[in-house]
RNA sequence: GGGGGAAUAGCUCAGUUGGUUAGAGCAGCGGAAUCAUAAUCCGCGGGUCGGGGGUUCGAAUCCCUUUUCCCCUACCA
């Protein structure tokens, strides 16, 4: 049994992150390992997250706010974890690169052994430096006359009117964005790492699926191609920054002082360090090498597309390169990257300042976070960018959840309230062929292999099917119970009908059943709520437990007698007011924010 | 400037290695049913598959070209 270490890309402690976010790398991921704890055993599977707490936009507005960098990165630390709170989004461990106190040290040590095996090397290159804030600058934060054009106000990394490429040495009288000050060229000392060189040892192997002891899941269209056009032209970057915030440099290395890891380099650090953190909290310190060094881990790494280079080419290089430097042992490479587009908000990309985003605190006040949950999924950008729409929500929670779900389960059960004494009926012990009938019904045939689809829907990483898969399950059990017509046959005008009705119910019963684990990934509260309307049948099968995989099976028959609890509601609607208003809100805010 | 992804019905999307009259959901229209959150179920109409060219007996699918949108190009999923 494979065990699979899951993570998602450690959201930036510079900012609040909204639903774009959570339907790219959160949301996914939260189904995806739900399902691998229920069909593979919790012990089998470990999500890791945490913020990313480095890097020189996170000390600038942090001296803007006049704000120390701990204070500041922790201010978003919590309200990050707070957004994912309200989705019900559930880490094995939730740390961030500058709490975690495996962190620093574990950075240090993967960029000491780059550097003794040759993956790593120094070079001293002129770069501006602004003598007011003593500090070297950026590229992006500078501003001058591009080389190419003369256009004035030219980046310097690129210039935004000929749109040519620059390199920062060469713009003219450059002026600093920090400070505003004219900033004079300086010596400085990098280091970078040699990525063609990791990609000669065994980068291009692992990449292609070469290499047996490191299998890859065959990769998304947008990162092949993406990838594979790196790989034709790969360079050293430098790894190395010029700052007084992130992992110091090790100790007695010359040139080291005042210069810190790139943030790049040490974020995806975290996902390990995070593990040993989780590891030493729960008095094993050492079982995180289970996780990252044991040849049957399946490393999972979800990301947005803008994340794919660093996912799939510099991390996997960072970690090739350790060799056998920790415990003898090499790190298991990345199995799957099932990176995600973008998700955006009715035809525009979220935007805080501009007032385009969906109020967090609003939101869950007023609608179901399960129907959130299972319209994001329902309308992930899987193969290209997509949208939340409030019309298109509506139609999810109210069309799709509370008709054809909630009211499934509605029907079922209060039927058997009102004229089983919500207990479950005997079936006929030697059916005949009327009831064989029933149980065998093509509809239900349909509910079983839509149902059994989706394990293999979400193992692949395609979670709009696998929602589809369960509404089609859903709209298949209602069109046995509408062909079934037990609120006919229960008056039994025919020999066999009242057999024919309890068999109805009792394949209706077990299969809300089954219908609880089978949402239990996309609407864990939903699930639970399912369950206690199911009383006592819910235990005849455990919560957490997936049962029949891939195989498209019939549930077992009931025990007569069980008892079931209370009926409720599972979805509420939405009215048409509340999604004018919210349009109008969100039209609202954009404008006020354009004045 | 370089690289990548996407474009299919009014809307949101499926279409596996090229193979019968291109599918589904929503919206629209009609019907059945009344157990249920007026919830369900059945039926119908609707597309020169972004444009142009090519390969092929055959192209939404492969190749070339072009248009539009998005992303990356060294610190926003």
């Amino acid at each position: 049994m494979p065990r699979y270490l899951v993570t998602s890309a450690l959201p930036y402690a510079n900012g609040p992150i909204h639903f774009g976010h959570v339907a790219g790398a959160y949301l996914p991921a939260d189904v995806y390992v739900r399902y691998l704890k229920m069909a593979k055993g919790p012990e089998n599977v470990l999500y890791v997250c945490g913020t990313d707490e480095h890097g020189v936009a996170i000390t600038l507005k942090a001296e803007q706010e006049g704000v120390g960098y701990r204070a500041y990165v922790d201010r978003w630390h919590s309200e990050i974890r707070s957004l994912f709170d309200r989705f019900g989004i559930e880490f094995d461990t939730f740390s961030g690169t500058s709490r975690c106190a495996f962190h620093a040290d574990a950075s240090r040590k993967f960029f000491s052994v780059l550097l003794e095996r040759g993956f790593v090397f120094a070079k001293t290159e002129k770069q501006w430096f602004s003598e007011q804030s003593a500090r070297f600058l950026p590229d992006r934060y500078l501003q001058g006359g591009c080389p190419q054009c003369g256009f004035a106000k030219a980046r310097g990394d690129e210039c935004p009117d000929c749109g040519s490429w620059i390199d920062a040495r060469e713009l003219q009288n450059p002026v600093s964005l920090i400070d505003g000050s004219s900033p004079v060229l300086k010596a400085t000392k990098h280091w970078f790492l040699d990525l063609p060189k990791l990609q000669q040892a065994g980068l291009d192997s692992w990449y292609r699926g070469n290499d047996e002891n490191h299998p890859v899941h065959p990769w998304k269209p947008n990162v092949q191609g993406h990838v594979q056009a790196m790989l034709r032209d790969l360079h050293a970057r430098p790894i190395t920054r010029d700052l007084p915030w992130g992992v110091k440099l090790p100790e007695g290395l010359e040139g080291a002082e005042g210069k810190v890891l790139y943030v790049w380099f040490d974020a995806p650090i975290g996902y390990i360090s995070a593990t040993m953190e989780w590891a030493a909290a729960q008095g094993t310190p050492d079982a995180w090498m289970d996780w990252w060094q044991k040849e049957d881990t399946r490393l999972v790494h979800f990301i947005g597309k803008d994340n794919i280079a660093f996912h799939v080419v510099v991390f996997p290089s960072m970690l090739l390169g350790q060799e056998d430097a920790w415990q003898g042992k090499p790190f298991v490479m990345p199995w799957a990257v099932p990176a995600n587009e973008f998700y955006n908000l009715q035809g525009r990309k979220f935007n805080t300042s501009s007032g385009w985003y969906l109020d967090n605190d609003s939101f869950f006040a007023q609608y179901n976070p399960d129907a959130a949950r299972f319209h994001v999924l329902m309308s992930a950008p899987e193969t290209a960018d997509s949208e939340f729409s409030w019309p298109e929500f509506q139609v999810t929670n109210n069309n799709l959840l509370a008709d054809k779900v909630g009211n499934l389960a509605s029907r079922v059960l209060k039927f058997l309230d009102k004229r089983f004494g919500s207990c479950v009926p005997e079936v006929a012990k030697e059916p005949t062929a009327a009831i064989l009938a029933v149980r065998g019904h093509q509809a239900l045939q349909d509910a079983d292999a839509a149902f059994a689809a989706i394990a293999g829907f979400l193992e692949n990483f395609e979670f709009r099917k696998a929602t589809q898969h369960l509404i089609a399950g859903c709209t298949a059990l209602n069109q046995f119970f509408d062909a079934m017509e037990p609120w006919i046959k229960i008056k039994g005008s025919q020999a066999g009908d009242w057999e024919c009705c309890v068999e109805t119910l009792e394949r209706c019963v077990a299969y809300l059943e089954l219908l609880s684990r089978r949402i239990a990934p996309f609407c864990p509260t939903t699930a639970g709520k399912l369950r206690n309307m199911l009383g006592a049948v819910a235990e005849t099968h455990v919560a957490s437990a997936w049962g029949e995989e891939n195989v498209a099976q019939a549930p077992a028959t009931l025990p007569a007698g069980l008892r079931i609890g209370n009926v409720e509601m599972l979805f509420l609607k939405i009215e048409d007011e509340q999604i004018s208003a919210e349009i109008a809100k969100l039209e609202a805010s954009a404008s006020a924010a354009a004045e």
